[in-house]
DNA sequence: CTCGTCATGGTACTCAAGTCCCATGACGCA
DNA sequence: TGCGTCATGGGACTTGAGTACCATGACGAG
């Protein structure tokens, strides 16, 4: 728990110092590059060797020049009360601020899947901002949607509509930025609809209440078990 | 278009070299390393030199040492007929099939994300198998749906249910990946259930037909214009 | 003004990626 | 069996990440 260097000794010094080395190496991440730090601080007229008492590594470096949204909401001055309507518009905002600074999601994407152990704790990396965000657009859901069932909707929609996918449908089903943003839009109001759907018919429905949720197991399994062997051979994706 | 180092000469040599080099990457791989280029070619009692010589670089070793999937459908052997079940049994063998991989996908996700130009042509990396599985399981969906929306439904299965959803969701939201499994097997029956009730209804409904679509989209522009000067404080995510 | 603390700069080192060049030795054709 | 081709190996070099050590010079408290 030792107390961080820049909380110590001279500390508007400090704060000076590091200030100006956040500053030089946002700027170049803000133009889609990756400073090195030896770049970054010859940028900021520091020496490299300081850099590093500040930073532990290049990662860390990169996502303290990260740039951040403050919003705490995204929807429009006078919210509609329509849920559907509130979601569309947070996604459409919450995909736009993602296309717009998509080298960043990329490069921020990129360092999260870092192998490297030493680097992991590092940290807030890619906070999970939109989950709020989507809550907030469905909180005239409250009523309607069991609190565990509104949660697994927020994430559904949000792991359907991200930097993630749109990283898959551009660079491997070929889309325009244009078109993920139109798909995934689709998607998030396809999950409110079926989960508003499934809300209301239920207690009603008595088998085949939800195919999925787990009597389908064993049939997945024996699906994959014929697979078993070749596992090792090709790429499932 | 110079033919690549191994198809010219002593072919067979080169073949034994290169299938060791990329055997030894293998096994490593497959236990979740990420070898060097030295290490994998020391393992293969090669030169380093040597392996340079046949991959330009260690992304591109990785890649074909990368173990892939031949399976041409994920169907299982006496497949359903009802495309919800038959999706369920698809994608969840798709995701056990990434889930029992995961450490290799993180890999392949986070090459593809290499910024770096010259590594960009590297190839099949990251292939798309998975639209062709999704779209078998949705084949009797071919008279109901239109082309165009079958493979709208197919793209956002895929997008919300993947390893980059995984990440997301283990990573971010914190899930098991159990829990995400289950979560990603539930957005695309939803998907898919809002996919069928929309076209069901299509044609009779005159206004509000796809809220989505395109409408919107002047609200969720202003909507964010008000956070275009913050853009660049906080991270989306 | 002085002196010791402390932020900084510089040099040198390790390690991995990647490139280049040259020697060597094995393969296979004559 | 001999010889030239050619795959391989080894060494040297560059660059960036990251670490360690020491000198210096500025700040500020007395």
């Amino acid at each position: 728990m030792s107390i961080p260097y820049e909380l110590s000794g001279r500390t508007r010094q400090k704060q000076r110092t590091r200030g100006a080395l956040v500053e030089a190496a946002r700027e170049m991440v803000t133009q889609g590059q990756t400073p090195t730090v030896d770049e970054a601080a010859t940028k900021a007229s520091i020496s490299r060797t300081t850099a590093y008492r500040y930073f532990p590594n290049q990662r860390a470096l990169l996502v303290a020049a990260h740039p951040e949204i403050g919003a705490l909401s995204l929807l429009p001055e006078k919210p509609p009360i329509d849920a559907s309507a509130r979601l569309d518009a947070v996604i459409t905002a919450f995909l736009h601020l993602i296309v717009d600074t998509e080298p960043q999601q990329r490069t921020m994407l990129r360092l999260s899947l870092d192998p490297d152990p030493s680097h992991r704790g590092d940290l807030p990396l890619r906070k999970g901002r939109a989950i709020g965000w989507i809550g907030e657009a469905l909180s005239p859901l409250r009523g309607q949607l069991t609190e565990r069932d509104l949660r697994r909707l927020i994430l559904a929609i949000r792991s359907a509509a991200g930097i993630e996918a749109l990283v898959w449908l551009t660079d491997i089903a070929g889309l325009s930025r244009k078109e993920a943003v139109q798909l995934m839009r689709w998607s998030a109001s396809a999950l409110l609809r079926s989960a508003l759907a499934e809300s209301s018919t239920a207690g009603r429905q008595i088998k085949r209440r939800r195919p999925v949720e787990g009597s389908t197991r064993r049939r997945g399994s024996s699906g994959t078990a014929k697979l078993a062997l070749n596992l090792r051979r090709r790429a499932p994706d």
